[in-house]
RNA sequence: GGACCGCUAGCUCAAUGGUAGAGCAGCUGACUCUUAAUCAGCGGGUUCCAGGUUCGAGUCCUGGGCGGUUCACCA
């Protein structure tokens, strides 16, 4: 196979093959490193010229060629690796004629082994002057352009190996995303929450409201969904005793992509018995913090034109919320307690709706078939969530858009339940467990009679079952890794905080199949 | 799905409807402390695709592809 450029495809080729043919081996096996450019910068970048030049320490490191300034017998250039950068002298008297006429035939983006001392120039940059020179693993293919980079977003995305090498932020991006699951981790075993892995394929739909993928199983011929949530799983493990778990991991939803959705994202959904959600609020408060505070240095974090501080959390019911950021034009503000009753909550979106017409916005839906919950969740989403900059937990969701939290003691049409937006973006989503098995069914058969795409087909009885056997009062929360990374990294993009987003097919484009798709 | 924006050399980008260019990368040569090395020379294009308008299209029009932004959808 061969690839574009072609000319300089072959040109590489060709020096591979005159490389062999000096006898040294094409792809060599292993290299036995002392260093990382990396470590190397680290563990020397502080010494001097003359301690240098006293101590002249020998390391051996490997790397990639970023940079290459040849001066007929001699040459400087730098090795990439770890992160960072160290320069290399190439000389003629030095490595002898052997290895420069190897240091001749190589190219940006070769990787190669360096031994040799290192030292200081005169411009007093840290050096390594190259005594022995082995090439690890030649390029055949260039490095996108060595000052600008690779910009074009759509072959970061595609071709995220030469964004990594070329575009030090998207490193940093996924090394504190790294930490980021790493402190997560750290977070829940200190408290003694074990980790699990449950089921990616769901034999029924459940856990969440979304449109799943399909899948198939041949041996058993039978349809799979893959999950859009791990909830369910998680609680027949707390009836099993396991009273802490948590689970990070992939959730699959088959919906719309843009700036804040993929079709896969990682979630962490965590679960402890004989507890509530307003313990879940403390903890999470106590998390974020934390996770601000060690990979960020601070809990003040910049975030595109605002600083969010996640020393600070809000907290608002739902109906204040929509309260608050009522629209000055939209005639009356409403009082949280005029959604009480579903006529008054009716008018209140008849307002909102009047003044969405005026502003040619979108209407909330009103239908007969709507309920003054699901009402009061519309009105949230479109008045208030977009302002909901700084952290702030959002509580008292009503029970019609809440299937599998559990009531409020003294109002049953509020569930206890919140989220948390940051950056008008849900991250977290927690409640206190439905734990009566009655109730759940006969909100599970509701769902299904309902129906639609995103419905279960039909009712998981086993979960009923494992709550018969008794789910102790227990409180879940699930928190959306990709969007985390998003706000601890300044990232305006989830695809910017994933390695590989979905993208649609690279193939060639006004191919046959166009027709065939009609 | 709608609206808007973008797509030109391997990469980053230019080009009033009038001969498609530069820098980097590549190739040849010079150069033993340079660092976006420098100097001299050379090669490199289906201007995303398919139509149309025009004497003439990278540029204008229609349709399509891919990406981006945004709205809608979306727990």
């Amino acid at each position: 196979m061969e690839f574009e450029p072609l000319d300089q495809y072959q040109q590489r080729r060709k020096k591979l093959a005159e490389i062999e043919s000096l006898g040294y081996p094409p792809f060599p096996h292993k290299f036995d490193a002392t260093h990382s450019p990396s470590q190397v910068v680290s563990q020397f970048g502080a010494r001097t010229a003359d301690e240098l030049a006293v101590g002249k320490p020998g390391v051996r490191v490997a790397g990639r060629i970023v940079a290459l300034r040849p001066h007929g017998k001699a040459a400087f250039g730098h090795l990439a690796g770890g992160g960072a950068r160290l320069q290399f002298y190439v000389k003629l008297d030095t490595v002898g004629e052997a290895a420069f006429k190897l240091f001749q035939l190589l190219d940006l983006g070769d990787i190669v082994g360096l031994t040799g001392e290192l030292f200081r120039t005169k411009t007093n940059e840290l050096t390594i002057r190259v005594e022995k020179l082995e090439l690890l693993t030649k390029a055949l293919l260039p490095l996108p352009e060595k000052w600008h980079g690779l910009a074009d977003t759509e072959m970061r995305y595609r071709r995220r190996y030469l964004d990594l090498i070329v575009n030090e932020r998207a490193r940093e991006i996924f090394l504190r995303r790294a930490q980021i699951t790493r402190e997560l981790r750290r977070f829940f075993d200190d408290r003694n929450y074990i980790e699990v892995e449950t089921p990616m394929m769901h034999p029924i739909l459940g856990g969440a409201t979304a449109r799943p993928f399909v899948t198939h199983h041949n041996r058993f011929d039978m349809d799979l969904y893959l999950r859009i949530a791990p909830e369910l799983y998680l609680k027949r493990l707390v009836v099993g005793g396991l009273d802490r778990v948590y689970e990070i991991n992939r959730n699959f939803r088959n919906e719309g992509i843009d700036a804040i959705h993929q079709p896969e994202f990682t979630m962490l959904e965590f679960y402890q018995a004989y507890s509530d959600f307003s313990e879940l609020m403390d903890l999470t408060e106590e998390l974020m913090r934390g996770l601000a505070e060690k990979v960020c240095g601070t809990t003040k974090v910049k975030y595109g034109e605002s600083e969010i501080d996640f020393g600070k959390f809000d907290r608002l019911s739902m109906r204040e919320a929509i309260c608050k950021y009522w629209p000055q034009d939209a005639g009356v503000e409403p009082n949280a307690n005029d959604f009480k009753t579903s006529r008054r909550a009716r008018e209140i979106a008849a307002r909102y709706n009047e003044f969405a017409r005026v502003k040619s916005l979108e209407p909330v839906a009103t239908g007969e078939s709507i309920s003054e919950g699901e009402l009061t969740g519309e009105l949230f989403e479109a008045i208030a969530e977009r302002h909901l900059i700084q952290p702030t937990f959002i509580y008292d969701f009503p029970t019609d858009i809440s299937p599998l939290s559990k009531k409020r003691v003294d109002d049953p049409s509020l569930t206890e339940r919140f989220e948390l937006f940051v950056a008008g973006m849900e991250i977290a989503n927690g409640f206190s467990e439905l734990n009566d098995p009655e109730d759940q069914e006969r909100r599970f058969r509701a769902q299904v009679e309902k129906g639609g795409q995103e419905a279960p087909k039909e009712v998981d009885v086993d979960y009923i079952r494992a709550l018969s056997h008794g789910l102790p009062p227990t409180a879940g929360e699930g928190i959306g890794i990709d969007r985390l990374v998003m706000l601890l990294t300044d990232s305006h993009a989830i695809r910017e905080v994933m390695l590989f987003p979905l993208l649609r097919s690279e193939s060639a484009a006004g191919s046959a199949d166009d027709e065939g798709q009609k």
